[in-house]
DNA sequence: TATGAATGAGATTTCATTCAT
DNA sequence: TATGAATGAAATCTCATTCAT
């Protein structure tokens, strides 16, 4: 496609559109998710930017420490997981099987992605910022919640933190290699019921 | 100058590691214990060192690098956590009590020495080296299945694989502070009944 | 805010070392210098970054080791001892006396500045990188040889190297305090007439 | 030679004759020597005491640290080139042969050894113990100067330590690489000549 | 007295983060 | 705004030297 006409001869023209930035910010995203996934915590900063094809500079203006793009990492896939849970696990026949897929989808997704599993874990661990992503985390785990409770699969007196904290938990048991993370779920599970 | 026979003259057993370096070996973990308390994951090696009365050199004579001593620190608190099972915990008039006041010390412990937490979690969770430490936190979980079966308090299919699982989850709650886990501990105990 | 014409906007000429960098190789370089003269060869690298204001980072990023920083600072002071050669000994009436006193400055600085002897014995010894300033001390050498031959006063097959090897062996002379090296110069100088 | 009867039972007669300890010595100086040769100023301690067949605290109880035990190798080839010169160098026909036969055995062994050449340096140089080697050598030293006198080859002012400071000198030009050594021969020996 | 594991000071490397361009 | 060279704090390694056995 050549340039129209208008593109004047100034040497180069320094409007970079704002999506420009986005995109970066997306590839920064995109090259940690892998890294992460590939060499866990041992990620380099600038092994991210080298593999988003950005100077390390650009990563640092996207996200002001490794800690923050570690995090933006674990949320960007728990949106995903989230959303998982809202399209699949609140379609289940019942919430009993709907708390069980959603937690073994966790389970799954985890331990496929091992490097991922802190970014992750934090992400539905910490009660800190109540970002936008745990909010709807905690809406699917409240559905859950609520339909179980409704059919009798549920005790009365579970809370949304109970889901959390077992979400937490089973992100620890992978992590560590702790033991067969589906009788974790099984046991948590259980643990919720009347 | 006639010795008794029985002196075996083998030149030299020398295979106990001298006292000095035993001594300094418990100093730096008791140093390593101190800092990691207080700072967390921000604690120094140098300061470490520091604090040990020791070279830095020494510290590594001991252990190979941070993550060693820092697992190891680990390891000593896990012991502890588990003598206090052993003598406690089993002494419970029901096993159900017993496995409710463990996950109870190991709570409270983790919620009291933060710092210590991610140590703690990893000496209760890796399956890997299967030391010492872990083995003696087994047998104090297995004797609590043991007994929790006989009294009809516990599932008959639970193994200690779960209790430990639950545990390294039970870490995981409460270094993300992801919920009262004292909710955490009920569920889980809930979820081993039969 | 119109450049003139002359502004050849090559998208980066982007090769000068960052000023801020140049600056602060500089004040590594003139740290160690005093270091060096104060505790001769006890100086230390963290000694060096502190005085110079940096971290020891930087002083690893200028200088790929220690014997790397040690060599620039003999380097440096000998462009000094050069720069006096040219400018004072080569200005001397007769070519002798031009020798006698580049070589006499010589054992001045070494004697006055003890800490720098080793460095400046090996700026001027060895022939290995045949840098920069060996180069600028050898056009010295050979310019006062040229005209002492002219003279008379020097042997008609004196070489550079000769006046190389006086000089590194005045260095020793008088870092081992082997004897009043203002003997050595007149020997040297002697064993140079024809 | 089969011990006298009077050695009696004991296990083991813990009376190390001190010959034993003198041979250790040696073998220490030896394996100095060697590794010093091989590896020069890298030469390590334990690597010395493994070839010497020692443990390093032995090599400690001989000699006070490494400077001490480099400096006694030097002077142990010190006394050989010593030696040389008192047998070949005094015999020669005529003192300014002597003389230049000496420097040039010296410049053939600092060449040839590498590696020793800073010890050696050190041993000729130093006028701070005035040890027994330095003594010797200054013999020579004085008795070739003294003959050159006589036979008009030699300055009526020249002294030892003039001589003294051309080996230390010579021993820093070869180290150095600083050039031809022979012509730095030349020109000291030319040096001294009325 | 001989031994070598143990020590600790210092050199060097690593990498998250900053900042001049 | 994007870049990556530059920075510096902390980890880690390397020996010379000490000292319990």
């Amino acid at each position: 496609m050549p340039r129209t006409a208008a593109s004047a001869s100034s040497p180069a023209p320094r409007r970079r559109p704002r999506a420009d930035a986005e995109r970066n910010r997306g590839r920064v995203l995109d090259a940690a998710r892998e890294m992460l996934r590939a060499h866990g915590d041992e990620a380099q900063m600038p092994e991210i930017a080298r593999a988003a094809g950005v100077g390390i500079g650009t990563v640092y203006r996207h996200f002001p420490n490794r800690a923050a793009l570690i995090a933006a990492v674990g949320e960007q896939r728990q949106a995903e997981i989230v959303e998982f849970g809202r399209s699949r696990c609140l379609a289940c026949p019942t919430a009993a099987e709907g708390l069980a897929a959603y937690l073994t989808h966790i389970g799954e997704v985890l331990d496929a992605e091992r490097g991922l599993s802190a970014a992750i874990e934090a992400a539905f661990g910490s009660t800190e910022p109540a970002g936008e992503g745990r909010e709807r985390a905690e809406e699917v785990a409240a559905q859950l919640l609520a339909r179980g409770k409704e059919e009798g699969a549920v005790r009365a007196d579970a809370e949304v933190e109970d889901v959390v904290m077992a979400v937490c938990g089973l992100a620890a048991v992978i992590r560590n290699d702790a033991g067969d993370w589906h009788r974790y779920v099984r046991t948590v599970c259980a643990g919720l019921r009347p």
